[in-house]
RNA sequence: GGAUCGGUAGUUCAGUUGGUUAGAAUGCCGCCCUGUCACGGCGGAGGUCGCGGGUUCGAGUCCCGUCCGGUCCGCCA
């Protein structure tokens, strides 16, 4: 036997008890003929006590940070107490100890403040999973993942799990492919998510269906995006769009009560997905702070539902007299909060923020509506005070106030004043990592126009329902596009789907739909996105076939269980909730994968390479 | 595919207008220390300034190329 007890568990009542510890060495603190040593384990750290009869023996064996020690002793109290550990009124008077392994000196400390940068802290992610506040988001995940479990357990979920070795579809993100040996010249793709199995579990009749999953997607990573990821893959079958909203806001608000104890009793905001990209120029708002958007001009085309309110912007009725805003197709305001004594430097800092490449503004305008009423604008040339007050009222803007203006094209200007006014809530310390709110997005666009691929593509993915009272519009509409430039009139780009996204603090967790389980529709559907019938068979013919043998209505969700866990963890990272993550070109630095194979790899596989 | 920032000691970083022997902190090694817990004191070792080329009397510093990494845009149904 190793050990009696772990690192983590020794207290001042067991005193005097003889114990065997076995660990890691944290530090050595050395005093002449006395020595201090921490040793760490998964559950804590206890301080062990070498006196003067072992002294002489330490010095034969010096023990270095990360050597694996095993210590025999009697639990004493301190005479000084460390009161920021747990075991901090205890140590072990050490009468025997061996080291079970040395260590090479690690070329980062393991310690919660580590020296390390994040691509050594990969290249030996080993040691820093010893770290605690690695260990901590590990064992949050846990934590969520058994909640999860827990919740879908108890209303009649059952896991069951479905094939990596799939086939490929070109619809939506780019496959991770694995050639097959014995098909010479084929390749199976691994999976997107188990969309189309999952579907078919509630064709057989498995009518609540989870998987905590893996999902392959062979695009360009970002910071909080791996090639690899962890769903929480949720179908029902005779649900409508209400019965899954009520079951899976169930279990998020489940989850926080069981991981973080937190009673969210609020009732989950929803918002059309049209709302809140008019309210927040954004499909997942965070909705933590208001800062709402001031729409003061916007194209005819967009926002069908809006024009009543275009009709009172003060922009709305004409030109202004100001070229830059009279020549825009959108001009948007948001109100910040305070600060209306922004300096010039102030100002001009967010001006030049606007115009990076990656916002791609033009300029910004500014009005500081000052607490004493007053208003003071780039733009007085152009503005007479009773109009910049007008601008002001459509963002809400109140004394005290900073209203910053965008003017542009409708879809950049909308996402760059969203950015705008998430960094204005960040620096205003508006989204705390300890407050959560839920909402849900919902009756999103069925179709996009691809102007590349000159058509229809779906929004969220080919299996999803119109809004049922929309399904006519879509059988009985020709989806051909004559003209590219007059997509936004044919009928199909009306077409809502019966889908939704959940959002947490700005962070789309979790996206589904009430999914289509008649072929007809279906067909109508790949059609749409222009498959022939010979495409559609090849590709779905699977689905389609299953459709006819007694297909239920069934929907579902699926939840990014990697963020979902970094954001209950207040972190921004999702890497730092993966055991063993990859960076952002895709590669294991660990590993040093993925790495070149033997040419009879190659050979077996009748493949040969042709690098361009 | 594009933009942008970075690469200097084991590690995290500083390094002025191009100018003598490239620094700090931490880690590591040695000696001292009986109550530390970020121990302390004294001493020491440690560098192909990512790589290649160019400009210059002289390059960590300027220019070009390249590789690697970070962040973002496109992309991610």
């Amino acid at each position: 036997m190793y050990r009696t007890h772990t690192c983590g568990q020794l207290r001042l009542t067991d005193a005097g008890t003889a114990v065997t510890l076995a660990g890691w060495v944290q530090t050595v603190r050395k005093f002449g003929s006395i020595t201090f040593v921490d040793l760490r384990d998964r559950y804590g750290i206890t301080q062990l006590l070498f006196n003067e009869n072992l002294n002489e023996q330490l010095d034969k064996q010096p023990l270095g940070r990360e050597f694996v020690l095993q210590a025999n002793g009697i639990v004493h109290e301190r005479s000084n107490k460390n009161v920021n550990i747990p075991t901090g009124e205890i140590e072990i008077l050490v009468s025997e100890f061996k080291i079970l392994n040395k260590s090479a000196v690690p070329p980062f400390t393991i310690q919660d403040d580590t020296d390390g940068g994040d691509d050594l802290r990969m290249k030996y992610r080993y040691l820093d999973l010893r770290r605690n506040a690695v260990k901590r988001n590990l064992e949050l995940r846990y934590a969520v993942n058994r909640a999860a479990r827990n919740y879908l357990h108890e209303k009649g979920f059952i896991d069951i799990e479905t094939p990596f070795l799939i086939k490929s579809t070109p619809e939506g993100a780019r496959d991770f492919v694995v050639p097959s040996r014995m098909n010479p010249g084929q390749f199976y793709a691994l999976p997107q998510s188990p969309q189309t199995f999952k579907q078919l579990l509630m064709i057989s009749g498995y009518d609540r269906y989870y998987q905590v999953v893996k999902c392959f997607r062979d695009e360009d990573l970002r910071a909080d995006r791996q090639p690899e990821f962890t769903q929480i893959d949720c179908e029902m079958a005779f649900v409508e769009q209400e019965d899954i909203l009520n079951m899976f806001e169930g279990m998020i608000k489940s989850i926080f009560k069981q991981v973080k104890e937190i009673d969210y009793s609020e009732i989950v905001e929803r918002m059309t997905w049209e709302d809140a990209m008019w309210t927040y120029g954004n499909d997942k708002p965070d909705i933590r702070f208001g800062m709402k958007i001031g729409n003061l001009k916007i194209p005819s085309t967009i926002f069908l539902n809006k024009q009543e309110v275009l009709k009172a912007s003060p922009l709305g009725k004409g030109a202004s007299g100001f070229p830059v805003f009279d020549n825009a197709e959108t001009v948007l305001a948001i109100a910040v909060p305070g600060c209306a004594d922004y300096t010039r430097k102030q100002t001009d800092e967010l001006t030049e923020w606007v115009k990076r490449p990656q916002i791609g503004m033009q300029g910004l305008v500014f009005i500081k509506y000052n607490a004493d009423g007053s208003v003071k604008s780039s733009v007085d040339k152009f503005f007479n005070e009773q109009q910049l007050k007008q601008i002001t009222a459509t963002c809400e803007g109140k004394p005290g106030d900073l209203i910053l203006v965008l003017a542009g094209r409708e879809e950049k200007t909308r996402k760059a004043i969203s950015e705008l006014r998430l960094l204005m809530g960040q620096r205003l310390g508006l989204r705390k990592d300890t407050e959560f709110k839920l909402l849900w997005v919902l009756d999103f666009p069925l179709f996009e126009y691809s102007e590349d691929d000159n058509r229809w593509v779906a929004r969220h993915h080919p299996f999803t329902s119109p809004k049922p009272e929309q399904i006519d519009v879509m059988i009985n509409n020709n989806p051909v596009i004559k003209d590219a430039a007059d997509y936004l009139n044919h009928p199909y780009s009306n077409i809502k789907a019966n889908a939704y996204d959940m959002v947490l603090n700005g962070n789309e967790i979790g996206g589904g739909s009430i999914r289509i389980f008649q072929r007809e529709l279906q067909e109508k559907m790949f059609a749409a996105l222009g498959m022939d019938e010979e495409e559609q068979q090849q590709k779905f013919g699977f689905l389609l076939g299953a459709f006819e043998y007694g297909a239920p209505p069934h929907g579902g969700i699926a939840f990014g269980f990697d963020r979902l866990c970094a954001i209950l963890g207040g972190s921004e990272s999702i890497r730092d909730f993966i055991a063993f993550p990859k960076n952002n070109s895709g590669r294991d630095v660990m590993l040093d994968a993925p790495g070149p194979i033997d040419q009879k790899q190659f050979d077996e596989l009748q493949i040969k390479l042709d690098l361009k």
